[in-house]
DNA sequence: TCTGGGGTCCTAGGACCC
DNA sequence: TCTGGGGTCCTAGGACCC
């Protein structure tokens, strides 16, 4: 049995949590670069904002909406999504963090009633965190993924928990979801199985699953049989080391010179190997690319990559500078407006389990390196911006995201703390130990 | 003026091995 | 006249997820 926690609206609920002015009114996220629209707060939802709209296109419409617009703040979204994982590790003896803001426990053989159990969750993470959620309950992922569903939209009686064993008409309900709103179906194969006359979960879940093996694979049967109730997707308690790293950004502006590009591209790698550090591996071998917007309608439009092999495998940001830096000057065109660059590890290795070279070429990279990566590491532990830094990352800036509206790190810059000032009477409420729960009224 | 940034899995086909 | 049966590895492309 698989309870599956949703956050509602994430990164809009996470700007909620340090501005509670911000609760009732539409509140939307943009991404980097504040592009396009990647959260909405159901206020929003309900002016008819579209998921991933350009913002640009779709401001002018939106002024005098009250709309609350934000700029992407991954550092509080990752810390408070860190928070909330804590809380439901306490909620059942085994999870999956499945992505920033969900999670699949495990519900197997736990004594006593289901629902209540999720509401009791949703209940806790709410007030630890202030973060909502949803928890849909079945016995596969997939049908768990559909009661959150069901759940967030306010289909379950009990409120924001759902099990599926308990719908009075489980098929009905499957009748009534687009097979395109099944876990691991979208539009591609949704279009494909209407074609077959597969246009419902319910359809989907009746299906032939020789037939939908055949056309689509194994992935697709094995939805199937989950609609079905048949668990085919367990539960995976360690999470598979990473296949490969990629750092990538879109400029705030055209970047057009040689020096510019090879300082983003230099800032990528940096950040890459901080990531392959963290993670405990090396990349076997690094690609760089970058290219022209493909929105842009003046102007030729140019695509490129180059890959390097990094043998021995590595960590050293500089090395990694380097070969990035060594690949930028092969595929660099002078003359284009460059939208967007990036660097990708690959073939990534355990760095315990690291093969050596026995004639190599390349000094260092032994303990040496690591000690100067660990030196690096430390100093730059705080969040933010590193505070020791290749020069090559210094030679230019502009390439930088426009963030024009970005909220404060709350909770993990000091300079950014908030500041509380509470109601005094609530607060003796409140230490007074009075049972029940006794928010006091704060403001920020 | 302005359009995100990460990832994974599966399959088919070709090249190669004994 | 006749030409096996069993594998692996790699890559590109297509699909999906958040």
């Amino acid at each position: 049995m698989f309870a599956l926690v949703d956050c509602n609206n994430f990164y809009a609920s996470c700007e909620r949590v340090f501005r509670p002015a911000l609760e009732g009114r539409p509140v939307v996220v943009l991404s980097n670069n504040d592009g396009c629209v990647i959260s909405r707060s159901n206020e929003a939802k309900a002016l008819g904002i579209p998921m991933a709209a350009p913002w640009f296109k779709i401001e002018e419409r939106l002024r005098g909406c009250g709309v609350a617009v934000c700029s992407s703040n991954y550092a509080l979204y990752g810390d408070l999504s860190r928070r909330v994982m804590q809380v439901l590790a306490g909620c059942a003896p085994a999870l999956e963090t499945y992505s920033i803001d969900e999670c699949f426990l495990d519900f197997t053989g736990l004594p006593g009633d289901l629902t209540a159990r999720g509401l009791d969750i949703a209940r806790t993470v709410r007030q630890w965190t202030g973060i909502p959620v949803s928890v849909g309950i079945a016995p596969t992922k997939t049908l768990a993924k559909l009661a959150n569903r069901l759940a967030k939209k306010g289909r379950s009686p009990a409120g924001p928990a759902l099990e599926w064993a308990r719908l009075p008409n489980p098929q009905e309900t499957l009748a009534g979801i687009a097979v395109e709103d099944v876990w691991g179906i979208a539009k591609r194969w949704g279009a494909r199985l209407r074609a077959l006359g597969i246009a419902q979960a319910q359809a989907l879940a009746a299906a032939d699953p020789r037939l939908l093996r055949r056309e689509f694979g194994v992935v697709v049967e094995r939805i199937c049989r989950e609609l079905q109730g048949v668990s085919c997707l367990p539960l995976e308690l360690v999470p598979p080391p990473r296949k490969q790293i990629l750092v990538s950004r879109s400029f705030g502006e055209r970047i057009r010179s040689f020096a510019e590009l090879r300082a983003a591209v230099s800032v990528f790698a940096a950040r890459g190997g901080r990531k392959l550090r963290t993670q405990r591996l090396c990349a076997q071998a690094i690609s760089v690319f970058l290219h022209t917007s493909p929105f842009d309608v003046v102007g030729p439009r140019y695509a490129n990559g180059a890959m390097r092999p990094l043998d021995p495998p590595t960590r050293d940001s500089g090395r990694l500078i380097r070969a990035a830096v060594a690949g930028l000057e092969g595929i660099f065109r002078a003359g284009l407006a460059y939208q967007r660059a990036g660097v990708l590890l690959l073939d990534l290795v355990p760095a315990d389990a690291r093969q050596g070279v026995l004639f190599s070429a390349v000094p260092g990279d032994g303990a040496r390196a690591d000690r100067l990566m660990d030196c690096l590491d430390v100093l730059n532990r705080v969040p933010g911006r590193p505070a020791v830094r290749y020069a090559g990352e210094l030679l230019g800036e502009r390439w930088r995201m426009r963030q024009r509206r970005k909220s404060p790190a709350c909770t993990t810059r000091w300079s950014e703390l908030p500041v509380v000032r509470a109601d005094a009477a609530c607060l003796s409420v409140a230490a007074a130990g009075r049972s029940g729960v006794c928010l006091p009224r704060i403001s920020l």
